[in-house]
DNA sequence: ATTATTGTGGTAATATAATACCACGTTTTT
DNA sequence: AAAAACGTGGTATTATATTACCACAATAAT
């Protein structure tokens, strides 16, 4: 059901939402880092795309950046169109 | 800067709009793991708060839940007030 | 022109998430 | 009243996320 691609393709969107708040706010990633106890080469290769992070980390990006949740999940997926649901 | 309190608060947040998108919609532990690949013992542990889940399971859910990221996200953490960013 | 900062890839060790079960008491349906 | 479906806690194994580094080329600041 969900497959490789699927998943790359979300960690991938993820990272983007990062890098464009990152940006918005003129962070860098060791600026990010110093505010949510994570390394910064971490960071950068979440936002690269090739990290499967936790909740936990999660949080701590949000710190980070000082945004909610709703503002780093602001991007849309794909989903089943004939997956009918109310 | 993040002690267990508000790791466990954010889990629990999370789970707890987990819970309410499924009974908005009127699902069932079953019902969602059958749409996503997961075991339903697990989204009823998520749903609970005691586990740290990652991207790729949240991806899931988001394909058993049939909702966009920003919609499972859609609750607010508290932020530091000090922390002045642009 | 020098110095400082930045993004980035690599890595080894440790901690922990994911998976796939079972079992059981409690509703809910039939 | 019987059967089916539900939420839930437990668990052992396997896979992988996290941490805390180093190093270096490229860019920016002094």
């Amino acid at each position: 059901m969900l497959d490789e691609k699927k998943k790359d393709e979300f960690k991938a969107k993820f990272g983007k939402q990062l890098g464009k708040i990152k940006n918005d706010k003129k962070l860098t990633f060791r600026n990010i880092a110093k505010n949510c106890d994570l390394d910064s080469s971490f960071i950068s290769k979440i936002e690269k795309g090739t990290e499967n992070i936790t909740l936990e980390t999660i949080l701590n990006l949000l710190y980070g950046l000082n945004v909610q949740p709703g503002e780093l999940f602001d991007f849309c997926i794909e989903l089943n169109k004939d997956d009918i649901r109310k």
